[in-house]
DNA sequence: AATTGTATTTTTGTATACAAACTGATACTA
DNA sequence: TAGTATCAGTTTGTATACAAAAATACAATT
């Protein structure tokens, strides 16, 4: 694996929590290569902001509540735009890669409940899955890459963890609301769709946000 | 000068047109330094969207016309957004902010079409350094990174030097009409005023990038 | 003339070495 | 006691060397 990709989902999966100092070294000896690489994936890191420059070294980013709300009104927008756009652009293979995306999202989902014998990252990947299409089916290369970007900031904390069955089951049906929506080119209820599907999903984001700020401020300061 | 800021200039200012291609040793010769320097710029830079990694060395990129309408329609919404947010939160330094750089921004272009004494580059200058303080008085710190990024790519082109007196004087009456929302805060004024402003910068835009893909066209292909 | 093979050149990917910058602890001074 | 000087230990910044990959040129073959 290249060490962008190690060093990502090392954070992404809370091997390397928020506010972890890491050196050049130490993730050189972890991958058993030398600091050239390491110090390309980090410049890559810092620029799509996963990591913080230090005087000497980097630490993972930490948000604080403010930060997540912001992250989050930035992504509504960049999202519901998003939709609206695939409303107008949207080709019969878009409708379909996205019906496809959902089907497998609900056999996931009850899976996970019936058996317990599916991943909760697998779950959150083939959510995400549907959002993709959706961006795609927006015909803008552009937005793509900077929704990406967004997306990924609030899973340094792994909150999509405490997600119960009832919250899965509600988004899978706001899902076939949205696509409902692009599927009779209605972009107003397609954007609407999206950006209270999206602010839902950070009211049930944010809460353990507080839990883990009350921890960090009992713990050790700053 | 550092590496990722002497690249970024070079192609800001023409001397590396889009398209052209880059090798690591050639820009390493350049600026008299090692490639290890230049390598991290280039992956900064490639994250940025500024430059397009091919098997050997890298190119500018190029953008067709859909590209930049795109990338407008996304600074369009961005922009928008900030604006209305801006209305929302604006601080009493915010609105003396705005209103010193449109200060600045009128004396650059009297004294350019005046006495010819003032370079076009920093009217482009100050014409940004309003929109900045509304993004900042937005209140939103990664709605800032973002649109940053989105701003720059279309300057690749260096259209900004094909404007005229009437539609600069025009672009500082918008800015008026901008601030005076923002000061009343009037989000949705704000929004639709910021919105009309970029799109009409588009509309001077498009004209200079059609006459650069038909040059493309008759030359070389590709 | 088109195709394949091979040698040569160009360019990147990575490791390593060493100097420079920073940190933290300890001892020294007012 | 507070401040600061200094020294050792980390850690980064940069240059350099060499192997690996890709492009190029050119000859040989069909």
């Amino acid at each position: 694996m290249n060490p962008y990709t190690y060093i990502k989902q090392a954070i992404l999966h809370g091997e390397f929590p928020p506010k972890m100092r890491l050196t050049e070294e130490f993730l050189a000896n972890q991958l058993h290569i030398s600091r050239t690489p390491i110090r390309e994936a980090l410049k890559q890191l810092e620029s799509e902001g996963l990591i913080v420059p230090l005087k000497r070294g980097v630490r993972v980013r930490h948000f604080t509540k403010k930060d997540i709300q912001q992250i989050y009104d930035l992504r509504t927008l960049l999202e519901g735009y998003a939709a609206a756009q695939a409303s107008l652009h949207r080709k019969n293979k878009d409708i379909q890669d996205m019906e496809e995306a959902n089907e497998k999202y609900k056999k996931a989902i009850d899976r996970y409940f019936q058996t317990g014998k599916t991943r909760i990252e697998d779950i959150l990947h083939l959510n995400h899955q549907f959002h993709d299409c959706v961006i795609k089916a927006s015909q803008n290369q552009h937005i793509y890459s900077h929704i990406s970007k967004v997306v990924v900031l609030p899973l340094i904390f792994r909150s999509f963890y405490w997600f119960n069955e009832d919250q899965m089951r509600n988004s899978l049906d706001v899902h076939k609301i949205i696509l409902k929506a692009i599927k009779e080119q209605d972009m107003e209820r397609a954007r609407v769709a999206m950006h209270e599907h999206i602010y839902h999903g950070r009211d049930q984001v944010l809460p353990h946000i507080d839990s883990i700020e009350k921890e960090y401020k009992a713990g050790k300061k700053n």
